[in-house]
DNA sequence: AAACTGCGTTCACTATTTGAACGCATGATG
DNA sequence: CATCATGCGTTCAAATAGTGAACGCAGTTT
């Protein structure tokens, strides 16, 4: 499944880096090699990455990934996407700690009865 | 799969109300019938619940689900286990979020270009 | 020329989750 | 009494998701 996760954290990590290789991305990622792979063909298909091929220091032929105009632009809009989910996320785990906080308190209490 | 924050949930809701149906136990852990079947069964495989019955309102045989006293006394370490890994997640969470930030931050100051 | 290296790609396999369907017990209805 | 309706736990075929060994290719090294 490619979600805004994946969207966001594969942008990043191409621009930052777009010899990046689809085992290096899935080593820093935390998923295997074919979901890498599927991501990445994902973001390719809509248009928001596009491959390319350079010669790197060995003068080898290797590929790169490459934001599109429309992968720069639409990153924002992902970044924000997921911050927002994010923050939710962190808004429900903060209740939800409180929470076991709560319960944590008083099964304590109860074995001290 | 049966994970420390099932574990907990089902424990918490069980003794909240023994009497819950294995459907309205589903619904309110965001998770399906089958799953919550899987994970009750485990819950009792190791001795912290036991199924017992007891007659309802309608007095209708119904079935009822009980901490056992290992139940009880592994509850509070298993709180105290799952309460720790929400906090672990809660930091990572923050740290995530204020790098998101940073990079929102970047992404719209490069728009204003 | 043969062996080696590292790449993207594939896909059979495993893991996980779902929810429709079933059998059973009870209550309600004719 | 017989039938239907309801609600339960249980099952399991199917859907979904994820894995990583294996492959073909291209360039490098021996």
């Amino acid at each position: 499944m490619l979600t805004d996760e994946y969207r966001y954290k594969i942008l990043k990590l191409v621009q930052e880096k777009p010899e990046i290789s689809q085992r290096e991305l899935a080593k820093a990622l935390g998923i295997s090699l074919g979901k890498t792979n599927f991501c990445l063909k994902g973001l390719v298909d809509v248009g928001l990455l596009k491959v390319s091929n350079f010669r790197n220091s060995q003068n080898k032929l290797a590929y790169m990934y490459l934001l599109t105009p429309k992968g720069i632009e639409e990153k924002t809009g992902i970044t924000m996407r997921f911050l927002k989910y994010k923050m939710q996320e962190y808004e429900n785990l903060q209740a939800e700690i409180e929470e076991l906080r709560r319960a944590a308190e008083e099964s304590v209490e109860k074995e001290v009865e």
